[in-house]
DNA sequence: GCTAAACAATTATGCATTCG
DNA sequence: CGAATGCATAATTGTTTAGC
């Protein structure tokens, strides 16, 4: 190293003599380590990494929002399951500011749930480089982008009604009606004894609208197929994008064949207050494809329906139509058990060792767990 | 100047042991 | 046997440092 290389060159076959050194003082994924998590880990812990799996890359800020008290802490913690391997982290590269760490699922942290489920971590079809590799993802945006969509619901949910009682990645959705539609999330949510379902369509502006509403008729299939009408939430960057984004999709909705199967609405980012305490998708923020100015539950939201989330709706005198909210409608699970063995659970526990009272981790974690806010409502 | 990470310090909690 | 105490560790907060 002290000779320059042009003095004396390194021969190629010193190059790879050793196995390349851990850039880290991480640990490696050993089973003493396993052992050393098994005292360590929090059900918190544990719900994060499944997070991450479920849906591949998490930002420190959504992480903290999902699941700690204080974006301070949440950090503190995060570094923590990084230094032991639970979880990697990667900072991708943005042209002003420094970005916040993208979390992904590491190999001892996938070794956690596997043993979780009682399987190894090969049948889980967890590949590191496979982790890994949405950091170099030309989707890695899109996908934090739909990530962050649900998270500011969770986050909403902390300070007001209501809670996310489902949240599908892609992945899942694909994996159940990859047949027929790949949404890019499917989720549900709940107010009190009302609740809204949905598949979210999250457009970025860089797909052709044409494509866009040529999903229509596979939600049309999936409903004839279930039986269930789902509401397919359009999600667009600006106003002007959507404006163009409704004629299109208007004009494939009406060439259904029974297009009040597939109830539309489209809402525009730029459309949230970025002032508000907590901006989110549950705000009043949508526009229902239906030409009778419907929202997807059947309710005009021009009419004072009395609702949990239209009490403080101002009447309008704009000619423009109104927007509405996700309005949960009060029904039943109506299809527990169906579509395609999908089960709908709605315990709150997950499967975070409640009941197994034999470790340590166990009982710090049952009483963090206590503390904890809603975050857990929902099991993957 | 702003944001995020790292560091240091403080507080809270659970557990085991000891005391009355 | 129940309450009190000490200890170890987790959780949180304040402050400083670094990068853009």
């Amino acid at each position: 190293m002290e000779a320059t290389l042009i003095t004396n060159p390194t021969p190629q076959r010193a190059l790879r003599g050793h196995r390349p050194a851990r850039p880290s003082p991480r640990v490696a994924n050993s089973a003493e380590h396993q052992a050393a998590l098994a005292v360590r880990l929090t059900p918190r812990d544990k719900w994060i990494a499944r997070m991450l799996w479920e849906h591949r890359v998490l930002t420190s800020h959504q992480v903290t929002a999902l699941a700690f008290p204080s974006f301070r802490s949440g950090r503190q913690r995060l570094r923590e399951l990084y230094l032991w391997g639970v979880v990697d982290r990667f900072q991708p590269f943005v042209t002003v500011g420094t970005a916040p760490m993208h979390y992904v699922l590491a190999p001892a942290g996938a070794t956690v749930l596997a043993a979780e489920d009682g399987r190894d971590v090969k049948e889980m079809g967890y590949r590191h480089d496979r982790a890994f590799a949405v950091a170099h993802s030309l989707r890695l945006a899109h996908t934090v982008g739909v990530n962050e969509w649900f998270t500011t619901l969770v986050a909403r949910a902390r300070h007001e009604p209501g809670a996310l009682t489902a949240w599908w990645s892609e992945t899942r959705c694909s994996r159940h009606f990859g047949d027929l539609v790949r949404p890019d999330a499917y989720g549900r949510w709940q107010q009190g004894d009302r609740q809204i379902e949905w598949f979210l369509e999250y457009d970025f502006g860089t797909e052709p609208l044409a494509k866009l509403a040529g999903k229509l008729s596979g939600y049309a299939a999936l409903a004839e197929a279930t039986g269930i009408t789902t509401p397919v939430l359009v999600w667009l960057p600006t106003s002007r994008r959507e404006v163009n984004a409704r004629r299109v999709l208007a004009r494939a909705q009406a060439q259904l064949t029974e297009p009040h199967t597939v109830p539309v609405a489209t809402a525009a980012a730029a459309l949230l207050d970025p002032d508000a305490a907590h901006p989110s998708p549950a705000d009043e923020v949508w526009l229902p494809l239906d030409p009778e100015g419907r929202c997807a539950d059947g309710h005009s939201p021009a009419s004072p329906t009395p609702g949990p989330a239209s009490r403080h709706r101002s009447p309008r005198t704009t000619p423009r139509p109104a927007r509405c909210r996700l309005r949960p409608r009060r029904c039943r699970p109506r299809h527990s058990g169906r579509r395609a063995g999908v089960r709908f659970s709605q315990d709150g526990g997950g499967r975070g060792g409640r009941g197994a009272a034999h470790s340590g981790s166990d009982r710090r974690g049952r009483r963090r767990c206590g503390r904890l806010p809603v975050h857990q409502r929902w099991r993957c």
